[in-house]
DNA sequence: GTCTATATTGCGATAGAC
DNA sequence: GTCTATCGCAATATAGAC
């Protein structure tokens, strides 16, 4: 028990890290409270992540990356399914415990520490944006959309995605969704986004897998 | 100058408020410190508003009220422009400095005045929701829309409006959008909302006025 | 001003991988 | 053996509380 593999220290650093900036916020989470969860030397931690914000960094990284791999090479293969799973993964991620209370610290300490507001966003929303923009263009490209400004429209889709659940969330007036909830609102995000709401049946080449947009009376 | 008009004097006391609020949050903010900006008794803010919370209560209220009045009564008849003046309003309103204070501040100090936190949702986006429902309910009704869930989509539609470009305000990211650039995302926001970014035009009752669904070189 | 808390660093020692 | 991760402790520096 000594020794752990290198990366089961680094995530133990990282899930303790978690769970202290969730309950206390940014400031006021200590590097000594983080190591007396899994044991050990702070030094660990200085020497893993560079100082405080460098754990901050690499938490918000690590999640966004998980979040983003749908969005990668074969994205544009299929537009529909790597848009679900990307927002499955972002659901469940921005409005689990813990990152809603990256977010919170973020957004409470925006003032005192730019920096935080500015390495959340652009590690992890920002991030996600931009490859959004990537994929969007590349639809335009192939006739799969017409989207008139490509930004615009994938702020839009990441703001369904975080909704006014998310919002609820945020503000402690609502409990996590299990994973049947979080499919049907991403299903019904993206169906939205391809298609908007007002019911003319698209014609793109594959056929519309329109799942669940009318109510089914089971 | 002694007497002004009642309701002037009222949205005296509002707009102080806004503004402490948005510079020292909730609990930070002293009655004492909002009547100085303005001058007279302490004694006209608690007859009218009751109590600190009841003068946060009115600032959420009188804000939704005024971005909710595009959705009345005449909305159903033309949806789209009731969407599009709704989204101005709530986009303006929602990303303002007095609002996100507001905001910031319900969020900060969610865990010790929870009730601060359900109020600015139960006042706020949750009416804003609710109304959005009874909409799209009737959109479906008379065959505008085909929604599954007409509570997710109205969920969806105003996570549209809020964006990462409210997130990128509320950690102090962003400045403030003129208001040409709120119509256009705005515009592109209702749009995606009703036809979708696949590109089938749609085809209901009225012309699809497409306003700049393409890029306009200009 | 003092005092406290805590981020950060230095140093020496140990345990296991190689 | 070396090398690296881990550990424990003490020291410094600094910002805020009081």
């Amino acid at each position: 028990m000594k020794t752990q593999k290198p990366n089961e220290r680094r995530n133990a650093i990282l899930h303790a890290a978690a769970d202290e900036f969730f309950e206390h916020g940014y400031e006021a989470t200590s590097i000594d409270a983080i190591i007396q969860r899994i044991g050990g030397s702070k030094r660990d931690i200085y020497s893993e992540f560079g100082n405080k914000e460098g754990l901050f960094v690499a938490l918000i990284s690590e999640w966004a990356d998980y979040a983003l791999t749908p969005l990668g090479e074969s994205a544009s293969l299929n537009l529909r399914e790597a848009l679900l799973e990307f927002g499955r993964r972002f659901v469940s991620i921005s409005t689990s415990p813990a990152m809603l209370g990256l977010y919170r610290a973020a957004v409470s300490e925006a003032r005192r520490f730019p920096d935080l507001a500015r390495i959340f966003y652009e590690r992890g929303p920002g991030r996600g944006e931009s490859r959004l923009v990537e994929l969007l263009d590349a639809a335009n490209k192939n006739g799969e959309a017409q989207i008139a400004d490509c930004a615009i429209a994938a702020s839009h889709f990441m703001g369904m995605f975080r909704d006014n659940f998310h919002m609820r969330r945020l503000l402690g007036l609502a409990t996590p969704l299990n994973s049947k909830q979080v499919d049907r609102a991403v299903i019904s995000a993206v169906d939205i986004f391809l298609f908007g709401v007002s019911g003319s049946p698209k014609q793109s080449k594959e056929p519309p897998p329109r799942a669940s947009r009318r109510p089914r009376h089971e």
